[in-house]
DNA sequence: CGCGGTGTTGACAACAGTCAATTACTGTGG
DNA sequence: CCACAGTAATTGACTGTTGTCAACACCGCG
């Protein structure tokens, strides 16, 4: 899987195929040490790769949902459109992310998706049934699978958290600490620096924001230095001051359970007194 | 399973143990056509149903997963804390649902969940584990349960859609609209009216408001005469004009598909000169 | 009767959207 | 090499929305 193949389809090659099979290595051994078996079967997906155009819809709301796709190079981003013309963006789907997460039943889900830049992608069929088997042929494909489908969950449980309760610099920041996580896990991640190819009109439609005040708030960041976003690079100048600035929290179960004091509803206390 | 049996440790029965039969059957028979044995294993179900107090934890932020239950009587919530003592609540969980939608993998969830008002659950278990199953004994429930699955995930969605993009009024009134639709699958609407035991300090922290803006809400919708909150029960006056403003879609694959049309991410034209 | 929780209201300030214009960057063709 | 067009980023002025603070009304309950 070192070799190039000939990729006629391709118009311009983001990647060797032999990238691909690293984003796939390396994001399923963030989860799970994976047997050589299974390190061929995703040897033998990266080999048979597909190429989308940026901007193109790869699946229609409300369309019959077609077999799952998993990425190898490029972004993709889940969405919904009003009436009213407005966008939001449900979900960021990086290098390494499925592409459809709804595994357990085919029905059409209520949000398109569309590429947002060259993108490609490649079949997920084997790790599917390897997820929805009981006893899997590939029992680390199948368990990494799953956790990835947990994660995508947990991923939409702070998008809502940050559109819902998160100022706009803490919004902002919130994002950048989790592209950087993900990122992080397919060594997409140079030392809290990392490629985003999304114009800042993509980033409003993520955080609920106009385009202008994505552009405030990315100035107000710059200004203070805690982070830089410029010409589709991030950097994040102080990852600390960033995560205390956007309540960030490593998601439990993953990394080192944070003994953090949790205050539960019952004994909340969030009264007027307490300012 | 008509009997109301003993029930020491439920302080207040909130209804009869033939109710919380009525819920089950009545929210998997929206989705599919089940078996007798199917019913039967229902009603037994319905026949083991534990009490919570109300404003309790039912399960802490990055805890391990207990079992499933499902609610059979009451409402509940997944709600994150943050920092600074604000609270965002992810989702409503209502009677007929699973608490922990989370059923590929037993990993720690970054959220917790609270009962609302009094509440009353039932094992999930055999639905989680016919839904897990390739070949399951009650393949009624299973598909059932892959559905609601699915409708959780959509739930996510629509969630995230009306922070996001929604103004305070249509934010409301999608609210209202899907809170119509999920109890109306288990029977708890009456004529576009039905009841909703929260606070507007609950609603706030659902909608991602100040509890002054729930308030400032509710009063101009009363106004406009669109619905009516009062004393934990909600009127739709005017349904279509509602789902007017809230931008409301029925999820695609469950009622008709509506065929509005669809635009997509590429021929997206929501240029300066549209206005 | 007083108390605590909830709902309601008004005044004010902070935040965020809209509009419109300008600048920067890119690739194209001459 | 430059002119040009098109896209993206940036900025300022203005408006509308929303949060905060503070006070008050209402209600069930002891």
């Amino acid at each position: 899987m070192s070799f190039v193949s000939s990729n006629e389809f391709v118009p311009d090659s983001i990647d060797g195929q032999s990238g691909h099979f690293r984003v796939l290595a390396e994001h399923f051994s963030a989860f799970v040490c994976l047997s050589n078996a299974e390190m061929k079967l995703l040897g033998d997906l990266a080999e048979a790769a597909r190429y989308h155009p940026p901007y193109r819809d790869l699946y229609v709301a409300g369309a019959s949902p077609p077999p799952p796709r998993m990425i190898v190079a490029g972004w993709a981003c889940q969405y919904r459109l009003l009436p009213d013309g407005h966008r939001q963006i449900i979900s960021l789907k990086l290098p390494g992310d499925l592409i459809w997460p709804l595994m357990q039943v085919r029905l059409p889900s209520s949000c398109a998706v569309a590429a947002l830049t060259e993108l490609e992608t490649v079949s997920a069929q084997p790790l599917i049934e390897a997820a929805a088997s009981a006893d899997p042929i590939h029992p680390g494909l199948a368990h990494a699978t799953r956790v990835m489908a947990h994660l995508h969950d947990m991923l939409l449980y702070d998008q809502i958290v940050r559109l819902g309760r998160q100022t706009a610099c803490g919004r902002f920041a919130h994002l950048m600490l989790e592209l950087r996580e993900r990122l992080g896990r397919v060594g997409l991640v140079d030392s809290d620096s990392f490629a985003m190819p999304l114009t800042q009109d993509v980033l409003a439609d993520v955080l609920g924001f106009s385009v202008v005040h994505v552009n405030r708030t990315v100035q107000q960041l710059r200004r203070e230095r805690l982070l830089d976003v410029r010409n589709g690079q991030v950097v994040l100048l102080q990852p600390e001051r960033l995560q205390e600035l956007a309540g960030w929290a490593p998601l439990p179960g993953l990394s080192v359970e944070t003994k953090t004091a949790k205050r539960s509803l019952a004994t909340e206390s969030r009264t007027k007194s307490e300012h």
